[in-house]
DNA sequence: TTGGTTTGTTCAAATAATTTGAACAATTAA
DNA sequence: TTAATTGTTCAAATTATTTGAACAAACCAA
């Protein structure tokens, strides 16, 4: 007689209505026709006797209810394809997709190639491939949001349940534009000195991370981006100063359009890591893993 | 089109399934009538594309791939019931959770044996405190990190939207260990010689802070750490000298770990404060904040 | 300001999904 | 063996949802 107040169905749609802005736009994501939506969102209301959104005019705007309700039901909705996925698991032993989470710091190609390997043998196993930057990568895989996670940087969350082994290093060089005044010194550069420069920084949404200063220049002023691009992009403009992969910088400074400061201490080379939860028991991410490994480890 | 494979209705129908042992009992549970509940396994089953029951005779039996579903199903199921209450608590205008900084400069337990008789009434309010030191937690209710700030000093930032009400004074003394060149002098103490000693300080990590010069004694060399403990550390092994709260360092001196330095012209006494934003209107803030002013105000 | 869009809602009609109860075969208990 | 009970199937009945047209409000650009 009574069903649940709270569907599937219907957090979908707060969440496609709230990402994209309207409710419009959200019904051309989920295929559906704008009244189908209001009808969902009125009827959610009214069985939860409760105003989700407040109505402006033609806009709409959540109520500290429906936010609450769309942050937590997002939450839900990622454990519901977690669950969705582990039982198709279970059932066939194979996964029917691998969730991979891919560090932005790190050159996908070599990665992309086994994963492609993979593929060949496994025609019917989709892969969702996600770049993350900072810790994104670890939060992703400790809230089971993908299954694997590649060229993560150190430290390995100190969480039980996660396996993570080395593939590779990474070596950072600290770069700016050849206008920006660091550029002007000609002998190596000390830390006191890089302190007193705006420093570019990857900046990853997630609320509490792990502490990670690696990289961080300390003292100095900063300018927040979120990806590896921006950084770049932000560098190049003289924005400021920062470190990057060594091998994805080559280009551009060979091209003038960067160049590598010289320091006193160089900064030291870091590990990168691919994890997996041990919980995980999936075939297909064994298989991939011993891939991965005897190509990298 | 695609609709989710996985529905709370489904879950529920499983959940009575197992728990009643039959579908005629479960059905009776739901008011349905077995016939609906065959349907809606069924379509489960085809959606999923997972066998979740063994029909075995006319008893079924879930499949290990159907015992992870129901076992973390539940856990989903749960995850809403407590969603739908909490949704409904916060449109009636109350909070699931109160954040509060407290900053650590202040003895806490007073107020905090005044939130327990707030939570005494209110057992289904989680509350979050979390520590602060200097201007962290004005950011933290600033940034709308926190809805209460509870012994932050002074100054008051002059931003609009905050209202905040002095709940005590804090006497600040300035501490060195006795074997500090400080302690030698036998007289009062004046401010340039203040100056020439190095100074423990305590630093936040937030960026852009309220220019606070309260304190730290100008002109003199500093170390920094980011809690009261560690200043008190610093203080104690001889590394400088430092303000503390006059009842947080009188066991101290009373151990002689720590001496009193008798100064010419003693620090005021500084005003600690509660704070909150007028914007926020929960009924739980509004009424710990009505008991916090009672015992302290 | 003014048209020209776009948006969200409403409504009746159309469609799809679910529920129902009777019939049935399989299983169990006595 | 019989009698009772169970889960499934099926067509019919009932609900629930979707649709598209109509509309008013709000926005945008000029």
């Amino acid at each position: 007689m009574m069903s649940p107040a709270i569907t599937i169905e219907a957090l979908l749609v707060l969440d496609a209505i709230e990402y994209r802005g309207s409710y419009a736009a959200a019904a051309e994501q989920l295929n559906k026709v704008p009244s189908a939506l209001s009808y969902i969102v009125q009827k959610l209301e009214e069985q939860l006797n409760v105003t989700i959104f407040e109505r402006q005019g033609r806009r709409s705007v959540l109520t500290p209810a429906g936010k609450h309700l769309l942050a937590e039901g997002r939450k839900v909705l990622s454990a519901m394809n977690a669950l969705t996925a582990q039982t198709q698991t279970i059932a066939n032993g194979w996964e029917t997709k691998i969730r991979i989470a891919c560090d932005s710091i790190l050159d996908i190609n070599p990665a992309f190639r086994v994963v492609q390997h993979f593929l060949e043998e496994h025609q019917n196993i989709e892969i969702d491939v996600q770049e993350e930057v900072m810790n994104g990568s670890w939060q992703a895989l400790i809230q089971d949001k993908v299954d694997l996670v590649i060229g993560a940087p150190s430290p390995v969350p100190s969480q039980k349940g996660i396996r993570a082994i080395k593939i590779g290093k990474l070596e950072q060089v600290l770069v700016t534009h050849k206008s920006h005044a660091l550029a002007q010194i000609k002998q190596p550069v000390n830390k006191s000195t890089l302190a007193t420069f705006r420093t570019v920084v990857i900046h990853d949404s997630v609320q509490h991370e792990i502490p990670r200063s690696v990289n961080v220049i300390e003292g100095s002023r900063h300018f927040y981006v979120t990806s590896v691009n921006q950084k770049i992009a932000a560098i190049t403009v003289g924005i400021g100063i920062g470190y990057l992969p060594k091998e994805l910088v080559e280009n551009l400074v060979a091209n003038d359009e960067l160049m590598i400061v010289d320091l006193v201490e160089q900064l030291p080379a870091q590990d990168l890591f691919m994890a997996w939860k041990i919980t995980n028991k999936g075939k297909g991410l064994h298989q991939l893993r011993s891939l991965l490994e005897s190509h990298f480890g």
